[in-house]
DNA sequence: GGAAGATAAGTGTATATACGCATAATTCAA
DNA sequence: TTGAATTATGCGTATATACACTTATCTTCC
């Protein structure tokens, strides 16, 4: 019989923990965890971009941000420059080892992603998708 | 319109972010985060106990909620024993300060809890942690 | 043009998370 | 009974998370 938690935050944070383990074992063989994967992901899609901008994006506070970034700038992955249009401002983008290492993780997160479709069940995993968005979309301040 | 993500491990990711800053925020004024509320409430639930099996309870690394405890027993919320019946085990217990702590901190807890029933319904919030228990009870090893 | 306010980002600090390795105690089998 | 396997835990290291405070730059308004 399943017990569901009375904290709905305590049940989404063990969720979350658990579901990260499965992403970041799938991901280790080219040295990504799911949040840098995340990273390196959206900033290839989202073009040279500010920190404050990305971590938006992200829904990552700032500084959080901020401090994640520095392994895969030191790993070369992506590079962090001046804005020309506003000096206080610095723009990230991937660097050409960052879209290789990037190309290298897609078959592992896209194989992840299959596999947790097939544990959990297609449109199980749809619904939750849609919740978690229509829960981060929610103003709880 | 809503947007879900295509991956499921970053949407719950950026949710547990969301709800974490909530719940932390309204726990602040006793000086304890949610994490650590969880710790404490569960703990008073199922007695003295050993780290290795509250932590399969809490769905958490061994080894990170040994680190979670060193702030909790520095504050002297919980104190942790020997195993009179096995000398490798240390037993955990919330001391009496800690039961006041968590004493004081539940009708915050239960002011969260509303709140978020009321903003994002108590259907979906019921909904997305009877998902969520599913999820983490879902091998995916 | 210069002062006031707003904005972008970094730093100090504290906690959270988990892997790999090490140690100590218990259990089990020959 | 003693040596091997198992079990419970701690520690080193690395990354994740976010608050409070600070600094640098930009914008606005007079």
């Amino acid at each position: 019989m399943l017990r569901t938690d009375r904290c709905s935050c305590h049940g989404l944070r063990k969720a979350t923990r658990h579901l990260t383990q499965f992403y970041d074992q799938r991901l280790a063989p080219v040295g990504l965890n799911i949040g840098q994967y995340a990273l390196l992901a959206h900033l290839a899609a989202r073009g040279p971009i500010g920190i404050g901008a990305f971590a938006a994006t992200m829904a990552m506070d700032r500084t959080t941000l901020g401090r994640n970034l520095q392994p895969l700038e030191r790993d070369g992955l992506l590079a962090i420059g001046p804005d020309p249009a506003d000096r206080r401002s610095r723009l990230l983008a991937l660097t050409p080892e960052g879209e290789a290492r990037l190309a290298a993780a897609r078959p592992l997160w896209r194989a992840a992603q299959e596999d947790l479709d097939a544990r959990f069940g297609p449109e199980r995993t749809q619904a939750l998708r849609v919740m978690l968005a229509e829960l981060l979309a929610t103003d709880l301040a």
